[in-house]
DNA sequence: TTTCATATTTGAAACCATTACAAATTTATA
DNA sequence: TATAAATTTGTAATGGTTTCAAATATGAAA
């Protein structure tokens, strides 16, 4: 088994409207559509990755619509952002501290479910930790089969 | 012990000129000031502040020059990038991997010491690895004696 | 329902780190 | 010295993100 995280929730409309209304965030059309494809793809994707599919479905929307959205759910604690390429950053549903790797062929972002003892004592070197990030660069396992 | 990595080299002028020589780049005035910054300054510095105090000696230099030498010495194994912050890339003259630690507090970055067990060897959940990103985010040492 | 205040969305402009590019300058070679 | 190659420089372009004000939608009061 590749990883073992559970999933935070279904994905589906009710399902992400009692995400939204408990996080204190209204929630709107655009809102509910941007989070429920966070919920069903776990790709760490880019704004414009999200933006990409969602308009298929609200032709009317506009990015900043998408930044705003997210902006807004990384306040209220409901997405992790990341930076992994350096370029852009990548957005996660799965909030609780977790590894990465990217792949150098493919491109795709893995979780990693491995432990940080560091963190888990909240100290390193005397300095207080809140938060974790690590991550990986290499070949996944699927590209190191193709070769 | 905070820390126990070596030094490098000492930043002296005829110990940047070699390493740039060893490298196979052209030691020119602007490179070998860039390359001394670095090795004199541990503090995982943008373009910016690079520029900032490398201008002082070297008051016609662009900052176009600092991008191109830096992105030089990325490619020849010189210098480290590291992306901590998300809006601008660091430089780090210790291109052994190793880990980070950004004080929310001051700002400032710091070296962390320890070791990943899956870099060492070579793979995590079937993936190669290449390189090593991980950093801490808190309060460091100095600014928890401030409280 | 109508009215009015508030929240949200939108599109364009601004921002900012980084890169692209071509002209000017320096350096190396003959 | 003359010529070619490498480096530096300043400006413009790029791209992700934020700012901002106008347009639209929402919700409560009348
Ligand atoms: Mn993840
Ligand atoms: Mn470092
Ligand atoms: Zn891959
Ligand atoms: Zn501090």
């Amino acid at each position: 088994m590749v990883s073992n995280m559970k999933k935070i929730s279904e994905g589906s409309t009710v399902g992400v409207k009692n995400v939204l209304k408990s996080a204190g965030i209204k929630p709107t059309y655009e809102r509910l559509r941007i989070l429920k494809y966070l919920e069903e793809n776990n790709n760490h994707p880019t704004v414009n990755m999200i933006y990409d599919e969602v308009v298929k479905d609200i032709p009317t929307i506009s990015k900043t619509t998408v930044y705003n959205s997210l902006n807004l759910f990384v306040e209220k604690d409901l997405v992790l952002p990341l930076v992994i390429t350096g370029t852009e950053v990548r957005y996660d549903r799965n909030t609780k501290p977790h590894h990465h790797f990217l792949c150098e062929k493919c491109g795709k972002i893995y979780d990693i479910d491995i432990e940080c003892p560091y963190f888990k004592k909240g100290y390193v070197d005397g300095y207080k930790i809140k938060e974790l990030h690590g991550y990986f660069k290499g070949i996944c396992k699927e590209c190191l089969k193709i070769k």
